[in-house]
RNA sequence: GCCUGUGUGGCGGAAUUGGUAGACGCGCGGGAUUCAAAAUCCCGUUCUCUUAUGAGAGUGUCGGUUCGAUUCCGACCACAGGUACCA
């Protein structure tokens, strides 16, 4: 390069030395974990990302979820442990089918060129990952394990088959995902859909939910918002099973009565009516001999089949006409109702309803004039004595669900809600109609699917035998190759061949199931087989993941179905793992958002084809006016995505994973802005500036004393303690912020005496190392500048010296009335009095006392002093 | 609808247990360097009033507890994630 005064052009080129470390790095397999043998006494560390689903191309969410996991394994590993930290590929989905069907390429293609797209970017950002232990969940050998696994799961009775609802559209005669439902209708046929029963396979996760309940709260290590989440998913309810006696003729088969669960036994005497599912037996029955029922459940199959579909919808009743007895008042009946927003899968599919203490029977009744009676009497002054004796609840305007006590309730009144459940329930089952119960919201998990790019299911249907597990020799059942996706609908099952097999049993014609597992099972263990192919000691000797990192919205059902894998795994003898406990750890970071821009034509356009002037933005190609959208999670049909690849071609992969780490807390969003990446490219060259300028300084034994000296290395030591304590604490966006004062100092200590020469290369040495998690190539380059030993990537975590730590004296406020008004230095050591009487000696703090009486001196030592005057 | 979060300057955000609100960065303003520019370095930057000194207000809204509240409690508003077939 050309430049005056002949001084060379003093800048860090990220874009050669970047490969040139990795390189370095791959040159003696740095990142490769040791065998349990070669790591003699070092503790074990198993880093974890989520791993990827291969779109196509990475985007800065993958890097900042990457980068973040990169940090706690640097760190770890220079902290001594012996580090697993690998990748893979989570590669069966939806998206490889639609592209199949739009653009006419196999899904498998699709996939495995996704891959190597991505893979090769995820090269570039400089991660210390261990590539040897790299799959893809569509790998034969990956998905032939899970069918074993499955089999295995099949032995132990934790499968079964059972009929279930799913999206239906009649057109294209296919089953849609629920996001391929919109507006109650199908995305490519635009066909109103329908509910439809299909028999599918199940697993018995219910069978572990008292398990995964109490043991959720003791991960100490998990988000406390992510065990909150899972327990009331997992939605753990004490209540009565009872069951409503018919007033009348009983129908036929169902004698008994009819069976209901409740979760407030204690508003019996507010029962208005009964209600069933539309998809209650009962229900399902009188409907085969009634078009007006017929009719009312067709209209209830309108809706979606998810939860957010079905609790917005409007809710809707039918009466049967028929009548129960009320189990505690003699003659009194109640009229049996179908409604909509009775679940089937909760419960029983049957509730009593109570609408002056539950708002969903409380809108229902209001709709359809039925009852509202008051029994619970709110506690404290809410109660209102006009609202209690009404009697009717007319003039209610919502359900009453707080704590109180029973009234207009024979036996139960003057109870607590609590005493009235208990006593309800007594008196229930001494009448032999029930007894108390628990229930779960959690049902169990349906994994089948009817789609080709999954994991097919390995079991056989034969008209003799029934039911036959593929034999575990004959594993793995592979997807077929040749497979068209010309019409809608489950290309295993319309394959010519595939599904035609010999029963294992009887050897007559048989055919193959075609459902293929739903996803979430290859991401249910692939933590297992990238601790260990195969060797059960290895996969002991890794599990659990001590740190796992991935987006919150997992935050219930991958990690939910996880820890049910885990134990099932371990139920059946597959492994080793006495907690069942996956992840020992766990951190959920927040997405990375970005501008949305539409152009005055209504088209998306991508942030890099538009650019900013002072009151607008223009679209760089046309000049055209641009309008800025909604800040949204980067998406591909907003075009708002920012592909790694320009940014690293731009700013090198450092300043990459710098910008997305800095500012914002890792939990929460951040908003990718190209000012940032400037910033962080910016920073780059500076803290290269600072180790460039001590590079052919004279490496000087001058004693580390002296005032100045001593200053500065109480900063570095201090700020190295703050780096480490940041790491530990997942706050990088603070580690970042100490790592740009040290830099500062740093900078600002060049103007200072000579004799600070080795208090800056400790400091810098230091800092070398701490930098190194955050942007591992500049790090070993500044490394290298001030002779460090080695690769810093491979150098371990400086030690803190505590004894410069400790400061002498304290800066505290003096506040008066809660103000802060002045501030004094005082030794640590000082004792209370002391700082009082100096307090109140500040001549700053006299005029706001002026004419005031002293009431009291608040002293907390270390902290404040605050005088309460008046 | 339900569950879980989040809300602080022009912007992203900091504030270890209830103890100096605005660390650090971006942007902006001013200066140094330069023939000039880029790059770099230094200083300033919550708002309002004030010549300065300084004073008042201020962490989504309203209320409460406290000597003291971004932090704890109650009610509300807005936004985000999940809601069982997106991954």
């Amino acid at each position: 390069m050309k430049a005056g005064g002949g001084s060379m052009a003093l800048r860090y080129d990220p874009q050669s030395a970047e490969p040139k470390w990795r390189a370095e790095w791959d040159k003696i397999s740095l990142f490769k974990a040791k065998s349990p043998a070669q790591a003699g006494d070092a503790p074990k560390a198993y880093v974890l990302e989520m791993f990827p689903y291969p779109s196509g191309r990475l985007h800065v969410g993958h890097v900042r979820n990457y980068a973040m996991g990169d940090v706690v394994a640097r760190h770890k590993r220079a902290k001594g442990y012996n580090v697993l930290h690998p990748m893979g590929w989570d590669a069966f989905g939806m998206p490889a089918e639609n592209a199949a069907m739009e653009h006419n390429t196999h899904p498998g293609k699709w996939t495995y060129q996704n891959i190597a797209a991505m893979k090769k970017q995820f090269m570039k950002l400089g991660l210390s990952l261990d590539w040897s232990r790299e799959f893809a969940t569509c790998d034969p050998d990956y998905y032939g394990e899970q069918q074993r696994l499955f089999l295995k799961f099949m032995d132990k009775g934790l499968v079964y088959q059972k009929k279930a609802k799913v999206n239906w559209d009649p057109v294209d005669n296919t089953v849609l995902a629920n996001e391929q439902v919109i507006d109650g209708k199908g995305w490519r046929s635009g066909a109103e859909v329908e509910q439809r029963d299909l028999v599918q396979w199940f697993f018995r996760i219910t069978d572990y939910a008292e398990d995964l309940l109490s043991e959720v709260q003791k991960l100490e290590r998990w988000p406390e918002k992510v065990r909150t989440m899972q327990a009331n998913w997992i939605g753990r309810s004490e209540g009565l099973q009872m069951r409503f006696e018919w007033a009348g003729e009983a129908p036929q088969g169902h004698e008994t009565g009819v069976e209901i669960f409740t979760t407030r036994p204690d508003t019996l005497y507010g029962a208005s009516f009964v209600a069933l599912s539309p998809d209650h037996p009962l229900t399902i029955e009188w409907a085969e001999s009634r078009e007006d029922l017929q009719a009312f459940r067709a209209e209830c199959a309108k809706v979606g089949t998810s939860e957010a579909d079905i609790e917005k919808a409007e809710k809707i009743g039918f009466d049967t006409g028929l009548r129960v007895k009320h189990p505690f008042i003699d003659g009194e009946t109640l009229p049996v109702w179908v409604a909509n927003f009775v679940l089937m899968g909760y419960g029983t599919g049957a509730i009593f309803a109570c609408p002056a203490h539950d708002q969903r029977d409380f809108d229902f009744a209001r709709k359809y004039d039925l009852p509202i009676l008051p029994v619970v009497k709110p506690s404290g002054e809410e109660a209102d004595e006009a609202w209690v004796s009404s009697g009717q609840g007319a003039d209610m305007d919502a359900a009453y669900t707080g704590p109180g006590t029973a009234m207009q309730s024979g036996f139960l009144d003057g109870k607590s809600v609590d005493e009235a459940k208990s006593e309800a329930i007594a008196k229930i089952a001494d009448a032999g109609l029930g007894e108390r119960t628990v229930n779960y919201r959690l049902r169990d998990w349906g994994v089948s699917r009817q789609r080709y790019w999954g994991c097919p299911i390995p079991v056989i249907h034969c008209e003799g035998c029934g039911i036959v597990p593929v034999p575990i020799a004959d594993l793995p059942v592979k997807l077929p190759e040749a497979v068209s996706f010309d019409r809608p609908g489950n290309p295993l099952f319309h394959h010519p061949t595939w599904k035609d097999v010999d029963c294992p049993t009887c050897a007559k014609p048989a055919q193959r199931e075609t459902d293929t597992l739903d996803t979430f099972n290859d991401s249910s263990w692939y933590f297992a087989r990238f601790a260990s192919v195969d060797d059960p000691a290895e996969r002991a000797y890794w599990l659990p993941v001590d740190q796992y990192v991935g987006g919150v919205e997992h935050a219930v059902l991958h990690l939910l179905y996880a820890r049910f894998f885990t134990r099932a795994m371990r139920d059946v003898g597959e492994l080793d793992l006495p907690s069942g406990e996956p992840f020992a750890g766990l951190f959920t970071q927040g997405m990375v958002t970005h501008a949305t821009f539409k152009s005055d034509n209504g088209r998306w356009l991508q942030p890099s084809e538009v650019e900013q002037k002072p009151n607008h933005w223009i679209e760089t190609a046309t000049g055209e006016n641009v309008t800025m959208g909604d800040i949204v999670k980067m998406s591909k049909s907003k075009k708002n995505t920012v592909d790694p690849d320009e940014i690293i071609a731009t700013f090198g992969a450092d300043a990459a994973r710098w910008f997305v780490l800095s500012d914002s807390p890792p939990e929460r969003d951040v908003e990718w802005t190209q000012s940032g990446a400037e910033g962080s490219a910016r920073f780059v060259q500076r803290v290269w500036g600072v180790f460039n300028a001590l590079s052919d300084a004279p490496r000087d034994d001058a004693p580390m004393e002296g005032e100045a000296t001593v200053a500065l290395r109480r900063a570095s030591h201090q700020l190295a303690q703050a780096v480490d304590t940041a790491i530990e604490e997942f706050r990088f966006n603070s580690a970042i912020a100490s790592i740009h004062e040290w830099t500062s100092v740093l900078k600002k200590a060049e103007q200072g005496d000579d004799d600070l020469i080795a208090a800056r290369f400790e400091g810098a040495s230091m800092l070398a190392r701490c930098l190194t998690p955050f942007m591992p190539h500049l790090a070993e380059e500044c490394w290298a500048l001030i002779g460090g030993e080695g690769l810093v990537s491979a150098a371990a975590w400086p030690v803190v010296d505590a004894g410069l730590l400790v400061e002498d004296n304290v800066t505290l406020p003096i506040q008066v009335n809660g103000k802060r008004r002045a501030e004094i230095s005082v030794a640590k050591t000082a004792t209370k009095d002391e700082i009082e009487a100096l307090a109140l000696a500040q001549s700053a703090i006299a005029s706001f006392l002026d004419g005031k009486d002293i009431k009291k001196v608040i002293v907390v030592p270390g902290r404040i002093v605050n005088i309460v005057a008046s």
